[in-house]
DNA sequence: CGATAATTTGAATTAACTCAACTGTTGTGG
DNA sequence: CCACAACAGTTGAGTTAATTCAAATTATCG
């Protein structure tokens, strides 16, 4: 950490926020060269997760926030008896750790979905940046804050919506994020299984399965284990057409 | 505004937040006499709103957040063909309008379910007074990761309770809120209807009120229309034991 | 006091669940 | 490289918790 941004780091790679191609979804955003300097002098650059790795567990000291460079983390909670209830997924430029802030560790686990790069912003050198660099607080702010919105819609989803519009809206959610970090918003590989999408849905898994066959057979979807193609995006929005608040955020995660 | 903390304003009642009984639940907790006296410079002290009115609307330009002093707030968004999907209820010394900071607009409606005061807290000036003062710019952050881990434990409830179970987290959520703030913890006035109820929890108002009807048979509840006991608080924690996740923070909106 | 709204209660319906069996996929060791 | 085990996903059938629709009852307010 808080190596010069001039010196190249041992592994090759370096936080390198100003080269990054996420850097408009992250932190960085809105702030200018100088800052992001600052920023990229605090960020740690973790070497790959491998798949099924633990990042953090209920209990952990809250350390860091991190946000998700490459590849794909969910986080979970577990009951007693064992059994996983998935609270979100986490894409690339999307951070995680946001809940732990308020008291100080961890509530839920991180578990890598599949091999994953993630960047790690050490909380109290971020806080402390912060306080003197407005814009950072500023997109800091609204980092949190939009979590809070994108939680609320999805309390909305899951009190309003049936089966059908929750798996609708979960890859609408996906294709937008895709989208956004320059990837297909049609064709794209799902890093959950179909247990964690029910999990994640409020839904048993079987569910989730006989509708992935439902949309195959309408022509909304082609299905193959995890690739996914959406051949009527349409259709997958009027899905969720008639309960649409207000102004929408789609249900997503981070 | 910016009204100088020794002149008292012409209503007779200033923000006054280091005489306030919820102090330690709101912004100024950790912050020092001098740090207070610094927030109470930049609060907006309200008339009353009284029952029904709007506090904003969705798309209202955001200015400020509230926190509520006595009543109680609901916030909620409406679908185009004009029902309700309730958010979350505000009770005294919880803040609201969190989820505006993100995109400069509000994105539902915040509405007094009863005879309310709020005080305002102009966002552009609590940002810039919280670069200046880090136990400010920490609670604020702290707040809003609270928030955030309040809406996943909802979530959480909403994909794997029984209609049983989240009626009990409710009132239990309610309990624990009105205990903190000097109440009663087992006798007090609900403030909102069962079909705001209904809406908040994801169920039918006739499912709430069965539900109602059936902690009372049970011996759990004594309930005379909005005026609820709790008979038995012990049960009712039992109710909702065994889905219980690794550290719970009982489902609140606020 | 009468009208409108909120709540309760009953009966029938249904969306999603559970349980169960089967199929396909993936990874491992002989 | 194949066999087998373990796991992930699909499909079917019966069950159920909660819903919807409907009616009766009880507050609330001008």
């Amino acid at each position: 950490m808080g190596a010069n941004s001039k010196v190249i780091s041992i592994d090759g790679i370096k936080a390198a926020c100003s080269n990054c191609s996420l850097a408009t979804l992250c932190l960085p955003f809105g702030l200018d060269t100088e800052d992001v300097d600052r920023l990229e002098r605090i960020i740690k650059r973790n070497r790959p997760v491998q798949r099924g790795q633990i990042l953090y567990r209920p209990g952990d000291r809250f350390r860091s926030l991190f946000v998700v460079k490459t590849g794909a983390v969910k986080t979970f909670t577990q009951t007693a008896a064992g059994d996983e209830h998935v609270i979100g997924f986490h894409l690339p430029g999307e951070m995680l750790g946001l809940d732990a802030i308020q008291d100080d560790h961890h509530g839920c686990f991180a578990k890598a979905l599949e091999t994953t790069v993630v960047c790690e912003l050490p909380f109290e050198n971020l806080e402390s940046l912060s306080a003197s660099v407005p814009s950072l607080q500023h997109q800091l702010l609204r980092l949190l804050s939009r979590e809070v919105s994108v939680e609320a819609n999805m309390i909305s989803l899951l009190n309003n919506s049936t089966a059908e519009e929750r798996l609708a809206s979960f890859l609408l959610s996906l294709s937008e994020r895709f989208k956004r970090r320059g990837f297909s918003a049609t064709d794209f590989f799902l890093a959950m299984s179909r247990q964690d999408i029910g999990s994640y849905l409020g839904l048993a898994l079987e569910t989730v399965s006989r509708l992935f066959t439902r949309f195959q057979e309408h022509g909304v979807l082609e299905v193959d284990r995890k690739h996914v193609q959406i051949k009527n995006l349409d259709e997958l929005k009027r899905m969720l057409k008639h309960q649409t608040p207000c102004h929408t955020t789609l249900g997503q995660s981070s």
